[in-house]
DNA sequence: ATGAAAGCGCTAACAA
DNA sequence: TTGTTAGCGCTTTCAT
């Protein structure tokens, strides 16, 4: 019954394809027809459509993006802008995007483009042209800069981990988290509390951790002493050095705040490096809610981390769709999760078990 | 003296940008010698092709990809297949994947299809046509099925955890890893190993780290167990309960190889929530090579995943290339990297300490 | 070495 | 409701 007009070879460049020229015979129609009738555009006899979808599909026809973009403008793909793909928030992120990304049948393209200090290979922005049409930016630490020519490029755009003025963007209320963290370490009795944060020059995000940390601090009459604040970059392995400078001060913290699980973590190796017991000699708590942090008895507060990506590539395609709709900025609720990297203090207060190795 | 010859508004899709018409018009040429003094073809005169490139850069001219696309048949893209984005073995593949295709300027489109069970949206092979002239994926498990319909895409294609008959690949020597992390344990003098594995119906490269098992045992002459296996499916959560059984066998492992990391961190986790010591009570190897594998002391052969990814992509790339290039099948080494998780057998051998909680 | 011209396969007015 | 007709912006023979 099918008629194939196109041959299909099974191999290499030339193999010849069915276009819509062939579905619009096949069907009787002209081609605008098929178009239409292919897209669910309004105007087309229903019978028309049946039958031309029929054909379509016993042709196996598959329209040509590239023909399709080119007349029309639309590239139905969206690109995340991302530092890295391979840590546990931005994959996160990734998954929740592609997500809904793949549920709306909207081509997910990746740039990756490394630490704010360092420099890839051409800026995305001149490499984004035409490509796509919206952005995803995850959580670029102030590098104002690239984000203007980001959004010189016109397209709507959804920020995670940052607001900015305009844009669509999904954030935690960073604020809050740090005061909840340092909140409940207060609360556990600590009074001599550290904190590890990511890098000198910060992000918005990560002032507003520290603030948060500030805040909690001033409200329990505590002064965060500065000798008490490291930096962890992020990493784990930043986060054992932080630590371990902590632990090399005069009067070590009995507890620390830091400002991701993966710094906590290595916090916690510190800890064990130098023979101290994560929780019952130093209290850790953190941001984030990785999944490796139940297993490490972590104590931190979660963000739901999916959930964000979800939402940032919901709230971008409603406004691919709609560019008469509104900016959002969206802030998600997050949960502090009690676990045993967080007891009250044990000895007699300020000064820890030292230098006392495995 | 840069001479605008089109509009450029900042916003919507009515925005006139730049083309190769403008470009060649102040440069006096025609948009063919445009077009191949910007490719970098041969047959252009030197002064023609900087001029070309100089007035290029001037107007910040940018090749349109759609109409570039329509008329070349080429796409310029690689659809990465994989089941899963947000997990560490193939979060980092597609780190790696990324990077040699950002260098080479060519664009990264993600499918994520979930596990081989979950039936998500439409199949990808429907979607990759004519949007990509190359394809990466990673580790289907024996889906054979779908895998055929890709490759009758007929387009250059590696494979990154699985072998396939005439298309490139990059594997370990999945034998010899489960081989290595078994003998290890037999070496440190445990004669009673269980083992993790993955699921049920199993993908190649599980088979072959079981054989890899067996043949250790064999070797030692010992007869494994099947009591002495159980499922984990690759996750912390399966890994632990994996474990909690062989816990609850009569004569609980002195040993346990588990297939991969996140699998032994649960099993670990179990352990621990039985009051067993992990390595001084019952020891654990595993394969992988996850980052927080150093921080839970875990005892792994590595695999070098982020360089896995990257081969794969040259790989592909160079067949994209050149037609001819032979398909190859690269096996790249591993190494067992041996932590506290692994140590002699304490007790009286056999029978473990049990159901001690906390 | 360069240019002219014919598409690539589709979409989007505009007619009918 | 459907068809006709221009393109979309490039690449690629084929001439020159």
């Amino acid at each position: 019954m099918a008629l194939q007009h196109a041959a299909r070879t099974a191999y290499g460049k030339d193999r010849m394809s069915i276009t819509i020229r062939d579905v619009a015979d096949a069907a009787g129609v002209s081609t605008a027809t098929v178009s239409r009738a292919l897209r669910g555009l309004p105007h087309v006899d229903p019978e028309t459509r049946e039958r031309v979808r029929q054909v379509a599909a016993e042709l196996d026809y598959v329209v040509s993006p590239s023909a399709s973009r080119l007349a029309s403008g639309r590239t139905g793909t969206v690109a995340v802008i991302t530092p890295f793909i391979d840590r546990w928030f931005f994959s996160s992120v990734l998954s929740g995007i592609s997500d809904v990304l793949q549920e709306r049948d909207v081509d997910l393209l990746v740039f990756e483009v490394g630490d704010p200090g360092t420099n890839p290979g051409l800026p995305p922005e001149r490499r984004l042209r035409g490509r796509v049409d919206g952005l995803i930016v995850v959580t670029l630490p102030t590098d104002a800069m690239r984000v203007a020519d980001l959004l010189a490029l016109g397209l709507p755009t959804s920020f995670i981990g940052t607001t900015w003025e305009g844009s669509n963007s999904v954030t935690i209320d960073d604020v809050s988290a740090g005061r909840v963290a340092t909140q409940h370490l207060i609360n556990l009795g600590h009074r001599h509390i550290g904190m590890i944060s990511g890098r000198p020059r910060a992000s918005a995000s990560q002032a507003h951790r520290a603030q948060g940390y500030r805040e909690a601090m001033a409200g329990a009459g505590l002064t965060p002493e500065p000798s008490l604040e490291a930096y962890g970059y992020f990493t784990v392995q930043g986060g054992e050095e932080a630590m371990t400078a902590l632990l090399s001060q005069p009067n070590p913290p009995t507890a620390v705040f830091a400002m991701s699980d993966d710094m906590a973590f290595g916090a916690i190796r510190a800890l064990q490096r130098h023979g101290i017991r994560p929780g019952s000699d130093i209290a850790i708590a953190s941001i984030d809610g990785h999944e490796l942090a139940e297993l490490l008895d972590v104590t931190t507060v979660r963000q739901p981390v999916v959930e964000m990506g979800r939402t940032a590539a919901e709230a971008l395609l409603a406004r691919m769709m709609d560019e008469a709709a509104k900016p959002e900025e969206m802030m998600v609720p997050t949960t502090l999760i009690v676990r045993g990297s967080s007891v009250p203090p044990e000895r007699t207060s300020t000064a820890g078990p030292q230098g006392r190795p495995t």
